[in-house]
DNA sequence: TTAGAATTGTGAAATGTTACACGAGCAAGT
DNA sequence: ACTTGCTCGTGTAACATTTCACAATTCTAA
């Protein structure tokens, strides 16, 4: 139980929390089992369990699991239980559908600086944050220990960006740009291009 | 070579698309080696060959493979070579973001009906679209024989939404609502909820 | 024409992931 | 107290994916 937890695994727990945030939200149970939550998100009851069993027992046999505890822990693992402020690059129609998404809220992350090269929209205001200029990046980044930030700029920007971002401190992003980037092993990275998406399903068709 | 082909490599091909028309814009070489694409990618060439070894035998001993043929070969296998008419549901900010996004022009695909619920936006004009009310969502699509749909609307509304699409012909659904959906086996579906992304990273830092 | 360097496609080995199946614990009813 | 029905956590088996490593082919240049 103490050695390296897989990726793969990592990246379920943000589903499983998200199906028990739902549930506890509905309120209709305070407890549901490893079957029930397969059964929602299609995946098998004991691959949730083998899942869970890397970081602890969050169950209790023939009950199941206690849905707010678990969503407690599962923050506590994901590092959730507080907020998380995001600097935001590119203040297009994508940086402004992402500054007035509400989804953030309650959910471990907040918008917390806007920055576009575009003169016209520095100084406006997105989802009640200043967009600011792209070149006071490193110094605000810097001075305020951001450590995630969305990649919402065109392609031809977003490598330059991404440097500058890591030599500012950044160690997460999630990047809308339709390219491969090039960053250190250490710095995470999180890709969303809907086209790619689309083509990962026209093979079916 | 010709049992069923794992899902995982299908996923890998539209990134390997991806990164071979970046090349053939550069235009700086006609030829690549899976060493050359795998570095650019973080990906082994090993992977790389044997992922397009499912499909046939593209390259050349000593010399690699010729970028143009690749990508044509690519998007025969993918079904990209005609354009697949797409259809958006949700004109909220996200909708009209994906609207005006120039990005699936050349890549295969086209936003060739946006729906709302809203009777304020219906009529209005996004990207060259004119917004239809979300009644006429099942004559549209059943009659044009849509096969594609962006699913761009607040969670609650997107469980009933992909249920109509599914009815209405639709078997290939990129979802940008926070939730899980119930849909029948054969239809294919994709996620993209910026905070599951966010949450992938945030247990390594 | 030959030697040397590069690169493919692919069986086989290594590694990683998922599913199975069962002992054990808990709850509820008799 | 006992029985029945659920459900967890987990060792093991089954399955899937990646990596290795090499024969075969091609190109280049002497």
């Amino acid at each position: 139980m103490a050695d390296e937890i897989p990726d793969i695994v990592i990246s379920r727990l943000p589903i499983y929390l998200r199906a028990l945030r739902r549930m506890a939200e509905e309120g209709e149970q305070t407890t549901t089992s490893s079957q029930e939550l397969g059964r929602r998100l299609g995946i098998s009851s004991a691959q949730i369990r083998k899942d869970l069993s890397h970081f602890g027992e969050f169950g209790k046999q023939g009950t199941g699991y206690h849905i707010n505890y678990l969503i407690e822990q599962l923050q506590l693992i994901l590092k959730l239980d507080e907020t998380w402020p995001v600097a935001l690059i590119g203040a297009g129609y994508l940086g402004h559908a992402l500054a007035s998404y509400g989804g953030f809220e309650n959910r471990g992350f907040e918008i917390a600086w806007i920055f576009d090269n575009d003169p016209q929209k520095v100084g406006e205001e997105v989802g009640g944050i200043i967009i600011q200029h792209v070149d006071e990046l490193e110094e605000t980044l810097t001075r305020e220990q951001a450590r995630i930030a969305i990649l919402a700029t065109p392609a031809d920007a977003a490598q330059e960006l991404a440097d500058r971002l890591v030599d500012a401190g950044v160690c997460a992003i999630l990047s809308y740009a339709p390219l491969n980037l090039n960053v250190p092993d250490e710095v995470k990275i999180q890709y969303s291009d809907p086209v790619i998406q689309l083509q990962r399903m026209t093979y079916y068709l």
